[in-house]
RNA sequence: GUGGCUGUAGCUCAGGGGUAGAGCCCCGGUUUGUGGUACCGGUUGUCGCGGGUUCAAAUCCCGUCAGCCACCCCA
């Protein structure tokens, strides 16, 4: 019996269709990237475990696809890409002029269950600054998040921009007595709330010497506790972008490394699910590569803005009509007659040098049986090459507007079609 | 790691102790040089796997595995 096999959980197959979307969404990251004038790069699949735990410590082994290669050295699949960025940046950083303006797309692997929006394997844009602390960076950044979101044919209604300051928090812990670890497990649990129950909430606050009222309070002042926000906001302001920005001090990211500015992208129609986040990490560089380099940055998943994609009948439309365009084949060639597929070879040839696409039969097959399958496929035109070559007849498949032309007129006719 | 739901054709699913079903897809045909519709025909299954009850299990029971969803986590 024959053994059949199936992708490892959470590994995912792509058929044309699925590579389609994923190049599609890909195409627009490259655009808007370029757009603002940043720059393509890339990092090892495969990195030592252990830059991952400098960043992160060592619970998040437990996240990681790691093994022993045979040269016996603890190596992991990347998780993510800041820190290969941040060794990448620390290394070279005196090549480039600051700042650095570098985007990547790229595929990474995490041990975790598999979920909606959540595989084992993914694929992420990632964007960044470095170099640079002002915060006009931020609104740089922001600016190019919310231009990708309309690049893929979402409007205000459909997401939001959440803005937040981690340092306002930072002060806030400080001027409550926090020590530094309680103010990391203070901000834990800032970022939690949402979805904490209130009297869980109430109790851990308490553990902290802190009442709930104090948060709300703290929360309801807004860009007020924050010298960086209305920074960022001015700059997107002048942008025409600031509707796309709430400020929403309960965010601060999971992330430990993050210092001031920090973001994230919902989707407003379907249960706030976050699209992207990022922000700002001026100390992480100098972590792992010794080097003082501040940076922004942030980083969108394929998994969740392609389920949103589909969910959003206009962005969906905008998808399918970019894929309709892109993959039509401009001619399907017909053979009427078998004695001609010499010729029909040839002049496939010609219009191939020609840079149009083309396909040709490969076997033989009835004629009616061949225009329909030039119909299934998309073509734009089809080319009749029978007995009565050297003249061919090119007919346009969507109003049957039939010419005949010479052979060697071919290429200059299908304009005209 | 924890919980809920679901496993029947390539896909979406119906059925519910007595010979395995529908739609879609795919392939072929409707007399051989002109397409989308229509019509006809065809391929595909140990009903996830293992055990139990029964004269008889895809169906009921137990276990197990897998998938999905949620929790945890989220870089």
């Amino acid at each position: 019996m024959a053994q059949t096999f199936k992708t490892l959980p959470g590994f995912r197959d792509f058929y044309p269709e699925d590579c389609a979307h994923r190049n599609y969404i890909f195409s627009v990251w490259r655009r808007i990237a370029a757009r603002y004038g940043f720059k393509e790069y890339d990092g090892p699949v495969l990195e030592p475990t252990e830059l991952y735990q400098k960043k992160s410590g060592n619970e998040i082994v437990n996240q990681l696809f790691c093994f022993d290669d045979k040269g016996d050295r603890a190596v992991s699949m990347r998780p993510e890409l800041t820190p290969s960025l941040a060794r990448m940046a620390a290394a070279r950083q005196r090549d480039y002029r600051k700042p650095m303006r570098w985007f990547s797309i790229g595929q990474f692997f995490r041990y975790e269950r598999h979920q909606k929006g959540r595989g084992r394997e993914f694929y992420q844009f990632n964007c960044d600054t470095l170099g640079d602390d002002s915060s006009q960076a931020d609104a740089e950044l922001i600016s190019l998040a919310i231009d990708l979101m309309r690049e893929l044919g979402f409007t205000k209604d459909d997401f939001q921009i959440g803005l937040s300051d981690r340092n306002a928090w930072v002060h806030f812990a400080e001027n409550n007595g926090l020590t530094e670890e309680q103010t990391l497990t203070f901000l834990q649990i800032i970022d939690k709330m949402g979805r904490t129950p209130a009297e869980k909430l109430e109790a851990s606050l308490s553990e902290l010497n802190l009442q709930k009222t104090q948060i709300d309070e703290f929360i309801a002042q807004g860009a007020a506790v924050s010298n960086r926000i209305p920074e960022v906001m001015r700059s997107l302001e002048a942008r025409g972008l600031s509707d796309y920005v709430k400020i929403d001090l309960s965010i601060v990211r999971g992330l430990a490394y993050y210092t001031s500015t920090v973001f994230e992208i919902f989707d407003v129609s379907k249960g706030m699910r976050a699209i992207a986040g990022g922000g700002r990490y001026d100390q992480l560089v100098k972590l792992i590569g010794n080097v003082d380099l501040p940076a922004f940055g942030f980083a969108m998943g394929d998994m969740v803005i392609l389920d949103l994609i589909k969910e959003t009948p206009h962005a969906n439309h905008k998808m399918t009509e970019a894929l309709a365009e892109q993959e039509a084949t401009d001619i399907a060639f017909i053979l009427a007659d078998e004695d001609r597929y010499p010729d029909l070879l040839a002049c496939a040839q010609d219009a191939r040098d020609a840079g149009l696409s083309c396909l040709t039969p490969l076997a033989i097959q009835k004629v009616g049986k061949q225009f329909q399958a030039a119909e299934q496929t998309g073509a734009r035109l089809a080319v009749v090459i029978g007995s009565e070559f050297p003249e061919i007849q090119i007919k346009n498949l969507t109003n049957r507007n039939t010419i005949t032309t010479r052979r060697e007129d071919l290429v200059s006719a299908i304009t005209k079609v």
